[in-house]
DNA sequence: CAAATCATTATCAATCTGATATATATCAGC
DNA sequence: GCTGATATATATCAGATTGATAATGATTTG
């Protein structure tokens, strides 16, 4: 499941336009799927160009037109197939970790504040996701809530382990190591 | 951080060629940082074009040469410059939450499908992480003990979130739904 | 009133993914 | 002894994605 199909599947929803899906995959897909202009843009003119979604051009005073598109029938079906037979994926991709991996490198400070960044980001994580969790009605559908729930406890278990868990990348041995790697850098 | 960044930084521990540095995305950073060969050959294609590591063949009977890398001093500082100086990223791209988000449009079977699959990939990457940390000895960087203890607990708290919330995904109404939606896309 | 943000479009270079191709060696099982 | 799978090792390529950048007028904020 791409970028494209994923549009397709919020405009089964309800109609919109580029930025409009755009705001959608900031409130409700950030933590797990997120996408940027360069390929919602791209997507929705491929969509059209399949056949699968409609473009309908709003004209608004001062701002540029509203491209709104709307599902087709073919565009349903099309995107209930991709639903039913499409093996999804799920993965991360975490230069936290990555940098983390080499903490022998890292002095005490930096790796003080990189833990913290990453502390306090999870905290946003789990605020803005309660937060629109709040706005929800009881016709909310099931799936939307599930991931958001997920979304909000995988953040509070990840701060759990870096609190539990930093102290075991602070030892005394450190400094001495960081200086001979850095001499033999040559900086 | 790129692929590119992570190749300078796993050479820094010791010399490898391509398929060495496959092999330890695949066994250490498989559930944080994903990598194939069409990131990490042309990583290390730039990585000697920018002096920042050396390339030696070494013919091997039967087998293609084997291109051994090793960083240079200026490797080592670059690689020292990127871990200090930027800011980490930490993504999820999950298409199975963005599956689960239109839970309505599945049928019963085709959730439970999607739901066991993912558990049973969150148990395997939690097995695979628990055999390569039984082989480790003690002079194991805390690092790498961090982000494996890291992936393993996300894993488990993952797999205990679906099995406590799937439920909250099969409800009775939801039989009506998916005909007046299926019958909608014409199909 | 100036500065910032909103609303809306769009493009582009760099990067990454996933599949594919090539060639030989070994090893398990029939 | 053959067959098929797996391991060793290289590399490329089309398509997807990222992150930055650009334009332009309206409205909100300080």
């Amino acid at each position: 499941m791409d970028v494209k199909t994923l549009c397709l599947g919020l405009l089964s929803l309800g109609d919109a336009c580029g930025y409009d899906l755009k705001k959608t995959f900031e409130s409700s897909f950030k933590h797990f799927f997120p996408a940027g202009y360069g390929s919602i843009y791209p997507a929705l003119a491929d969509l059209a160009n399949a056949g699968l979604v409609e473009c309908t051009k709003v004209p608004q005073a001062g701002k540029p037109d509203r491209k709104v598109y709307r599902i087709t029938d073919s565009g349903r079906r099309v995107f209930l197939d991709a639903l039913n037979h499409t093996e999804p994926q799920h993965k991360l991709r975490s230069e936290f970790l990555a940098t983390i991996y080499f903490a022998d490198l890292l002095d005490t400070e930096r790796l003080g504040v990189l833990l913290d960044d990453r502390l306090q980001k999870l905290r946003d994580t789990v605020a803005q996701i309660e937060h629109i969790e709040q706005e929800w009605g009881p016709e909310t559908p099931a799936g939307a809530r599930f991931v958001a729930g997920f979304g909000a406890e995988m953040a509070k278990a990840a701060a759990e382990y870096v609190e539990t868990n930093r102290h075991l990348l602070t030892n005394a041995s450190n400094g001495e190591r960081i200086s001979e790697i850095k001499a033999a850098a040559g900086g």
